[in-house]
DNA sequence: GTCTATAGAATGATAGAC
DNA sequence: GTCTATCATTCTATAGAC
């Protein structure tokens, strides 16, 4: 087996790009998804716009990596809630994930809207960052089972469910908590309406 | 009483309106909410651009006129059920208004984010046309009051969970019918969970 | 890898003639 | 009310020096 040495150029330059998608979100997150050119990318991360070209190919291709970035950034909530919960009853997981969910959703709206609306026009993700919302999926999917709840149809309303409930509070009381107070009822009103098992 | 004499040079006025809003629905459609530009719209109309302003302020001005047509769209919706199913049973009536708001939203994916989704990003609906927005919300909770679900936190679940069906079917499933199926099921799930009066 | 310079194109909006 | 002409920006992306 070939003792592979670091490369410590491709280090740098990974480490760059996440710099870059840092600063990405957070512009996204102060004007909204669409609201910021790549001068102000690069303004914030110390370059003038053509030396971001050295990291993505396109704007596409930055909102790809974003689009990436994002899920396995809930992924890491999953991750916690797991590690502060770890053998908690199946419903109780649940309802904990519902909480944690919809938190992820409303309090980044822009994020929101790229991970779950693909409201950016050109935009469509690639193969490789759409893999890991796949992933994420998964991971709902197995806590849904472990409810009694894990038929294709069941995970189906129930993502429906939790994105209504976040856009509605995203569109119609941004800041508020109108229809964050119905995520324990909407959980409960799902698992009364699946057959135990 | 004045005998008001018809302004036919209003009438004029806005008639012209309408078919400019009509003509922006219809690049909506095409292209994308925010796709076109007041150019294309110009066109479509057989006018120059600069003539638009004879008729709205700015750009978000004709978003809020298609705003208010938009919803008025749905209520002319309602206003079909209505006069197809006059005496229906409340149930019964609300599981056909679910179909009937689903399908109004996800035929027409630009308008949905326009009026549910608010993802134009400098525009914000001006007072008059919120106004009805506002009264086709209140019909809704009319029917859901009749069908034994008129309380608020009912009425909002209601709008959430309408809205993430249609959403998950527009951003994950285009022209599929994977959500669309499940509304029968959402509904019977959401009435199961209201005590029956 | 980063820069300057700039291409190339699109856009919302205004001025003023007719 | 409609037009021509044009302003004033803004933006992505490329070329090529260093």
């Amino acid at each position: 087996m070939t003792e592979a040495r670091r490369d410590r150029r491709a280090e740098r330059h990974a480490a760059t790009r996440q710099e870059i998608v840092a600063a990405a979100w957070a512009l996204a997150r102060e004007r909204g998804l669409g609201g910021w050119a790549l001068r102000d990318v690069a303004e914030a991360v110390g370059m003038r716009a053509p030396s971001l070209y050295v990291y993505f190919d396109s704007k596409n291709a930055l909102y790809d990596a974003m689009f990436g970035d994002g899920w396995r950034q809930l992924l890491e909530r999953y991750d916690e809630l797991d590690a502060t919960a770890p053998v908690a009853a199946p419903r109780d997981l649940l309802r904990r994930g519902a909480a944690v969910h919809f938190e992820f959703c409303v309090e980044d709206p822009a994020r929101f809207q790229l991970l779950f609306l693909r409201s950016v026009p050109g935009f469509e993700p690639t193969g490789e960052t759409y893999a890991v919302a796949r992933q994420v999926l998964e991971r709902g999917a197995t806590v849904l089972a472990a409810a009694g709840a894990g038929e294709p149809a069941q995970v189906d309303l129930w993502t429906a469910l939790l994105t209504g409930l976040a856009s509605q509070q995203i569109s119609n009381d941004p800041g508020g908590d109108r229809w964050q107070r119905l995520v324990d009822p909407a959980v409960d009103m799902f698992l009364a309406a699946q057959p135990r098992r």
